[in-house]
RNA sequence: GUGGGUGUAGUUCAGUGGUUAGAGCGCCAGAUUGUGGCUCUGGAAAUCGUGGGUUCAACUCCCACCACCCACCCCA
């Protein structure tokens, strides 16, 4: 119990942060060069935020959410997705009333669920998601598209699908659910036990239910895309010709309807091919109406929101290589006693001028630091020896070429920095 | 929340009722008294997931719980 992360948890150990460290960079790199900035909002919210937000009839509401009473008797949540907590500092930080559109980007973003846990499916796991307020033309919809676009085609993922769809605005969305009750009371004694429990509350989720049955009965249900008031259908079809003109491969799915209540007009989601079927990588959509909903002013709003431990899994699966960084430029050993102050003041040098450096601290033999140093991956590895230290000198080895310098200890840090340069670019001329 | 599978050294796995539970990799040490990767030798390391039960005897059979994997539900 002690030892074990509690459950659906997952622990990032040193030897494999360097993964995270790249994507993030990735993906600052892409959300910035949009005009992005970052936004850090708490862990937890007040419980009406999300209920509110999310809608108190969504599963991830009604079965998922880490709810609980803290001290002072305030219900409090964590946070089950990104959005809504974006949205509450974006009103409450008064940036409603700069100049708007408004964008944001957050990173490493926790985000908590009481599901059971699966392959991709954690009870906390991370997002980086973008969120833009107050830009109501297509374009601001397509431009959130192509952040998540770029970021998976500069990763290197193939098979990249962006699914698209709209289900409408509250207006026309409305009629249509109308419509699709009365076709569904038709159908309904053939309909699973859930989707009758559906019919009232949320009658589309019925369109996604994975039944077999189900699926048959809901072939030929009105959709959504055939309803859509003039001002939906207008969005609706530029943004489709703006993924066109951009050559993003985009393909209408009357099926995502999504989870969260707050959507509106354009759903979408990006999906790519994996050996066990489609996997899910990003999801997200415009959601006119949330920002009212909270109490502000009517501000539209489009964003995005991808797991990281997912985009981790389809690294995994895919085969991509990400660069292992050294941990060590230069591994200090110490031969004898005398030598401990030297190493360690050597290495603060080294430190000094950017190089990344450390020395023995367990006073163990030269061949155990030796070996050390080989499992750091340094590529240069300096001894102070008796010898070094009667003529002043320390002795730096190029652990791939075997060969050694001898450097005056005053001018050690900067001759190693030169060594190592040297070295670094022998081994890029080898690669190409 | 529902159903299926799994749980033995740090790790990957052998071991299905009978002495002191094994191996590869990893770790530590030596061969190599100032030098890593290869080789050889030795060593440490397991309350056999946890708790209960059946039995003369349980890692092995039964039950419960916990965790992990898979599917459903839902999603990222």
């Amino acid at each position: 119990m002690l030892t074990q992360a509690p459950k659906g948890t997952k622990d990032v150990l040193p030897t494999e942060i360097y993964k995270w460290q790249a994507l993030e960079k990735m993906m600052r790199t892409e959300a910035e060069l949009a005009g992005f900035r970052e936004v850090r909002t708490p862990v937890f919210e007040h419980t009406e935020l999300f209920l509110r937000s999310i809608g108190d009839t969504t599963d991830v509401v009604q079965k998922e959410m880490y709810t609980f009473k803290d001290k002072g008797d305030r219900s409090i949540t964590l946070k089950p997705e990104g959005t809504a907590g974006a949205a509450r500092a974006f009103l409450e930080g008064r940036l409603v009333s700069d100049a708007l559109p408004c964008k944001m980007y957050y990173i490493n973003n926790p985000i908590f669920r009481y599901e059971n846990p699966q392959a991709g499916r954690l009870r906390e796991h991370h997002q980086f998601g973008i969120e833009c307020y107050g830009a109501k033309d297509a374009s601001a919809d397509a431009d959130v598209i192509t952040v998540a676009y770029r970021f998976f085609k500069k990763l290197g993922v193939k098979n990249l699908t962006v699914k698209i769809n709209s289900i409408g605005c509250p207006e026309c969305r409305k009629a249509y659910l109308e419509t699709l009750r009365g076709f569904m009371h038709e159908h309904e004694g053939k309909l699973c036990e859930t989707c009758h429990t559906r019919l009232e509350r949320n009658p589309m989720r019925i369109l996604d239910c994975k039944s077999p049955i189900c699926q048959q009965e809901v072939k030929d249900a009105p959709a959504m895309l055939d309803m859509l008031c003039d001002e939906c259908k207008e969005h609706f079809e530029c943004l489709k010709s703006l993924l066109e003109e951009l050559e993003i491969p985009y393909v209408i799915d009357s099926r995502i309807v999504r989870g969260l209540d707050y959507y509106t007009r354009t759903v979408f989601e990006l999906i790519t091919q994996t050996e066990k079927g489609e996997l899910t990588i990003c999801g997200g959509g415009r959601y006119d109406k949330l920002v009212e909903e909270l109490g502000g002013p009517a501000t539209c709003a489009v964003g995005f929101g991808m797991g990281i431990e997912r985009v981790l899994m389809l690294v995994e699966q895919e085969g991509i290589e990400i660069p292992k960084p050294r941990t060590l430029d230069v591994y200090v050993t110490i031969q004898t006693p005398e030598a401990k102050l030297p190493a360690f003041k050597l290495c603060q040098q080294l430190r000094e001028i950017g190089l990344k450096a450390d020395c023995d601290h367990n006073s163990r033999s030269l061949k155990v630091q030796f070996k050390f140093a080989d499992k750091t991956g340094a590529p240069i590895t300096v001894v102070i020896g008796q010898d070094e230290l009667r003529n002043g000198l320390v002795k730096s080895r190029d652990m791939v070429s075997r060969d050694e310098e001898l450097f005056y200890i005053g001018e050690a840090a900067g001759k190693i920095a030169e060594q190592l340069a040297d070295i670094d670019a022998e081994q890029c001329g080898t690669d190409y």
